[in-house]
DNA sequence: CTATTATTTCGATTATACTAGAATTATTTA
DNA sequence: TAAATAATTCTAGTATAATCGAAATAATAG
């Protein structure tokens, strides 16, 4: 993953009412959720809400279905453990650079 | 961690010329480096950097120890560990609304 | 004390984000 | 076609963020 890619990623997800929507599609599952419910739960303003689900699908945190007059949203997540592997990289990259030779150094300290 | 401080530091992170400093600091390891490093490595203007590393020292990403002339950066990997644990966290949850029964079964699956 | 190096503060510009009410479009049901 | 429900677009106010040059402030070494 490209760092600005996850620069973006995080970004959106840096938003408490975005985070807040990510973390009730989670709850939700693979099969997901229609807008309206989304908004009703979490008490978001309709279009803030819609606002916001547009972020969360420009970065493809968001996958939406329609189906007869719901719209249904659910999470990607691969994308969302792609940008939390890109976090724990940048952990465990360091011991690389302290030895410059080998990744048990870290490990065996 | 709370959702709000998630959000927080997910924001922080969520800036290129924030995270490629992440990156870097994560690079150098433990010990750090000072601020006039990054500067230059990365080339960022002085003032600019140091306003990013008040953003990251105000989400406790960010260390800092003043040694002679120089102050010296490193990052918290606890603090870094945390967030991408906040995510996975999320990504993994869904199983306990799916059976609505036991966290055993997402380990057992 | 002076000079040097390192970092921060100040100030100003420019851009982007968050929010949400009102109006609109789309889809379905009666 | 009319009514109902679902979601989006429009619009606009307000706020916050990113950037960086110039000047100011440490901290140390000589």
């Amino acid at each position: 993953m490209k760092l600005e890619d996850a620069a973006e990623t995080l970004a959106q997800l840096g938003n408490p009412t975005r985070l807040e929507v990510v973390r009730y599609l989670v709850k939700a599952g693979p099969s997901g959720v229609p807008v309206g419910s989304i908004q009703k739960q979490l008490k978001i303003p309709a279009s803030t809400l819609t606002h916001h689900l547009k972020h969360l699908k420009g970065v493809g945190l968001l996958m939406q279905k329609r189906e007869k007059t719901n719209l249904w949203c659910s999470i990607n997540f691969d994308r969302l453990h792609e940008v939390s592997d890109f976090l724990l990289e940048e952990c465990c990259s360091f011991s690389l650079r302290e030895s410059d030779n080998a990744k048990t150094e870290h490990d065996a300290a």
